[in-house]
DNA sequence: TTAGGTTACTATAACGTTTTCGTGTTTATA
DNA sequence: TATAAACACGAAAACGTTATAGTAACCTAA
């Protein structure tokens, strides 16, 4: 690669000094006229930029945005990241994105990283791993120094910064009230392992609508799936209990459409014999055969007020107390929770 | 923040010189084994980290490689990030995300900022509106110099750099023949608009299959969307035709699921009356009813081999030819083209 | 004529790191 | 005992930039 054009070259190429060029660059008016347009000419011309590094070094700001997500083939983090880079650019920041694939050992290494001084702040959802494991520690290091950082979607109470989260609880209740409110009682949650914030908390929600309602919980339409396994396998089960559900709530949105494969394979009619709900994360819920009822969950909000917060913390806007913003999901009704 | 600790702030602490820190954290023996484990241990206490910043002006290297995409949120382009992403970091590598969100003067803007010195090479896959504009001077300004670029799935014959691209016409060509091969002949196209490539491509893969086995084309059953306008509008045109297709071949996967469902309305029953094929990017074609046979793109594959070839490069390990690599397509057959 | 001011530049430090080259002191060898 | 080698450290340059603090040379006014 042909080396870059510097400060150092120009000053050579019109026996200079690099501070007469710098100045001249900068429209200084200590720099006669005549010299300053011609460095200017001659810097135009060959495509002069001021490298970054040595800037972000002198100034002791990147202007960059770490962003440790734990996967990025995904419709729901992929959104978040699209609403934190339109803020960030707007206000002048780039995005670094690193992968924990939802493992302890890869966020800790990402986070080690980031941290060097190569980002400003870092935006974060918690990895799998680590929810379960519950150590924050290498999150601690860095709260402790008082190091930018706000989490989203999978927060914990246990550390001290600022954070943007889903009302699951809420957006559970409404999804298991809508249900409730079309006539249905025998209600099947398919959720996730405990140790997933996210399933536990729509588990709550949904059993609080349900005794709002004064409708009791039938356990054995109760089934928490675990991603590693076979997901038909385990989803086919809801047919299999003597008691037979008249609707689903699926976490997600790839639960819900794999139930609704499997009861129409079983000859149900949907929604008739069975009403359906997921929360949706992509664009699935959309072209199913119904399609889904869901519960959004506006990432790109999310995204874009992670990078407000973030970027207020950096420029020293924010509050000394930390930000807990919540959103409120909606219930985007569509024909599976349609009667006629 | 707490200032972070330097080599500095560690040398005046033990009154030695900034060399000798540097020195003994790299546990060289000039230093002596006293003073060496002390400083040793200091560090590793207040958990010091050698600025990245200031590593990477000294070195000329900052081990970033840029990426610009037109859009995030879309399943091809986040699984070819993934590609990118998993060997990137193999390679010691992170990864640093523009969008240019189809807009050629944002691609400007980012490429000029990314190539400030703050990556080693940048992958890109160009914005539509370049496409359509033809306008390829910010990547020359780059090629020039023998900055390391590597473009994907989006390519050119105009620019001297590398590439990885998908085998568009064999894709559709592959995709044509399955459907004549069950028997359709009256296959309609719908495809984007021609200063698109992959669907002028595509375009182009159809035709030959259809030439191949001798069937004259329906000019009437090709179809151009355009993308602003309501594609349900546009795509239900399909079937106010004197001849009615008997198959349909999207160059994409929404087209085909919308499709599907206008034709459902329309009382056709698939894939008896009408067959459908689309281009796979997402979770869509999966659950449909029914499930959409597709084409395959393998994006990840695509970022890793595009990650590869910029590394080589920035590395120095490529040959001086540019490298185009083609990566084939496969036809993953589902519902949406079995006959009973 | 000379102090004071303007003009047009240069020198230097600083950001944090590594590395080459010195240099003074101690120890080993002839 | 003289000399070389080994040891333990420091100085300085380099990466590229900017900002502060000089400093010559010239001009102006009393």
């Amino acid at each position: 690669m042909r080396p870059k054009i510097t400060l150092k070259t120009i000053a050579k190429e019109f026996e200079v000094s690099i501070s007469t060029v710098s100045k001249a660059l900068k429209n200084s008016n200590e720099i006669g006229e005549e010299l300053r347009e011609k460095i200017k000419a001659f810097a135009d011309y060959y495509n002069y930029k001021p490298n970054s590094l040595a800037l972000q070094l002198r100034n002791q700001k990147t202007s960059v945005i770490g962003v440790v997500i734990p996967e990025i083939v995904h419709h729901f983090f992929s959104t978040v990241i699209d609403g934190i880079e339109v803020r960030a650019n707007e206000k002048g920041y780039n995005v670094m994105v690193c992968l924990s694939n939802e493992s302890y050992e890869k966020e800790v290494t990402n986070l080690s990283l980031l941290t060097n001084g190569s980002v400003d702040g870092l935006i974060v959802s918690v990895a799998r791993e680590t929810q379960k494991k519950g150590d924050y520690n290498h999150f601690k290091a860095l709260t402790k120094d008082g190091f930018p950082l706000v989490l989203f979607d999978r927060g914990t109470d246990s550390l001290e910064c600022d954070q943007v989260i889903i009302d699951d609880i809420a957006g559970a209740y409404k999804a298991a009230k809508h249900l409730i409110e079309i006539g249905r009682r025998k209600i099947a949650l398919l959720t996730t392992e405990d140790f997933i914030s996210v399933g536990a908390l729509r588990k709550i929600g949904f059993r609080k609508a349900m005794q709002d309602c004064g409708i009791d919980v039938n356990e054995d339409l109760v089934f928490k799936i675990n991603d590693s396994k076979d997901l038909y396998e385990q989803i086919e089960q809801i047919f299999q209990q003597d008691e037979k559900p008249d609707a689903i709530l699926a976490v997600n949105e790839i639960y819900a459409a794999i139930a609704m494969k499997i009861a129409q394979e079983h000859g149900y009619v949907l929604p008739d014999d069975i009403a359906v709900i997921g929360f949706t994360s992509g664009l699935i819920s959309e072209f199913t055969t119904p399609s889904l009822t869901s519960v959004e969950q506006h990432g790109f909000l999310m995204g874009q007020q992670a990078a407000e917060l973030l970027i207020n913390r950096i420029e020293h806007k924010a509050p000394s107390k930390y930000i807990k913003e919540v959103i409120s999901p909606t219930l985007k009704i569509r024909e599976s929770t349609i009667l006629e």
